[in-house]
DNA sequence: AATTTCGGAGAACAGTTGTTAACTGCATGG
DNA sequence: CCATGCAGTTAACAACTGTTCTCCGAAATT
């Protein structure tokens, strides 16, 4: 019962993922506008022109990054905002859950953050739209919170984008952060988040 | 009294520039890290080699727009943070600050939002170094204010920073703005700072 | 008036880039 | 079992890159 997706159709989905795999990589300490064709497939153990097979352009290939480091985010996400205890310990929860990932997907944040103004429009265009795509579920899984009371839509989206930006800057500082000094950027992002759940408090009125 | 800074001087000033502003053209669309040194050269009117009489490397030349882009901008700061009115006024004011100062040079803006996490390790630095400085000198304007009265200076510093990201956040927001969508902008970014600015007042107690 | 300094030009270098064309070999579907 | 499809290779192209060395002319210094 059931292929196994075929002999060919899993060698060319392991020559992609070597080519994304290797970009990953190049893209460490480089911009997306700058990494070269050719770069690519000599890091990824492939002929140059093996590449068309599977991306029109190094730009095609920056938008399927953003799906694969944003794309399977998004059951995390509303998870995390609607989770049991007081506010304090929501956001010890939420900024551990960032350490985490961070820590496992450094090569993946990176990129978001670097791209997400960087010089290559339909990769911005694409962060863009998975970013909308959080504050949308974020902002929802606030609604349910009874704190959420009273509250507009449209304040709401607001705070959604509000705490979205907030995690990316966090992760942002995270990836830039020496070893030893993570207990100092969590505390202030737990400062930061804290000041807003308190804006949060007494938005009515 | 006072030469006028000798006519080889000035003519030298004259090509820096002309290398700055042709550069600063060219990342309307690429990163730094994809910036040529010929295609400078080019865009400028100078032969190729005349760029090492300036910079050692597109990577310096960087540094140098980091410092035309924010260096200025110091003396602005502190005065803004400190001004007059209630709080919905200086938030008003703050926000048409930013987008004039868009308006005004969408460049060296969109320079700073993107190179803030590029790919050009020295830029980012020089970048991060600025913004601390901003950071410090909010700080400071903030500690002047009565409703700053019991706050720690970690605390102090925690909130300026929070609204430095906040005006650079903006002002990216304004750069991708299409034409007519600068109201909502403005009006979303003033929803922001007014939450901050509410958690800013209860956050004692 | 003679000499030095120095910003910029010119030519040449080895190496890299994206893209094209024609090919090879093997998994696939009839 | 055979013919088709297609992922990947090889070779070649014109264009471009950063860098070096040599030179020129005019401003600056003496």
């Amino acid at each position: 019962m059931s292929h196994t997706a075929g002999v060919r159709a899993a060698q060319k989905q392991r020559t992609r993922q070597a080519l994304l795999e290797a970009a990953l990589d190049l893209l460490a300490e480089q911009s997306l506008s700058s990494l070269g064709l050719r770069e690519v497939t000599r890091a990824a153990g492939v002929a140059p022109t093996a590449f068309y097979r599977h991306f029109h352009s190094t730009a095609d290939l920056g938008v399927a990054l953003v799906e694969e480091a944003l794309g399977s985010l998004h059951p995390l996400i509303g998870h995390t905002v609607s989770a049991a205890g007081d506010t304090g310990e929501r956001i010890a929860r939420a900024i551990d859950l960032i350490a985490r990932h961070v820590r496992e997907h450094p090569a993946h944040v990176r990129f978001v953050a670097r791209e997400r103004n960087g010089g290559v429009q339909p990769v911005r265009a694409a962060i863009a739209g998975q970013l909308a795509r959080f504050t949308r579920e974020v902002r929802t899984g606030l609604a349910a919170d009874p704190e959420s009371a009273g509250w507009s839509d449209e304040d709401l989206l607001m705070l959604a984008g509000l705490y979205v930006d907030q995690m990316l800057a966090t992760a942002a500082a995270f990836l830039e952060a020496e070893p030893g000094q993570e207990r100092d950027i969590a505390r202030e992002a737990a400062r930061r988040l804290r000041l807003i759940s308190i804006g949060r408090r007494h938005w009515l009125g």
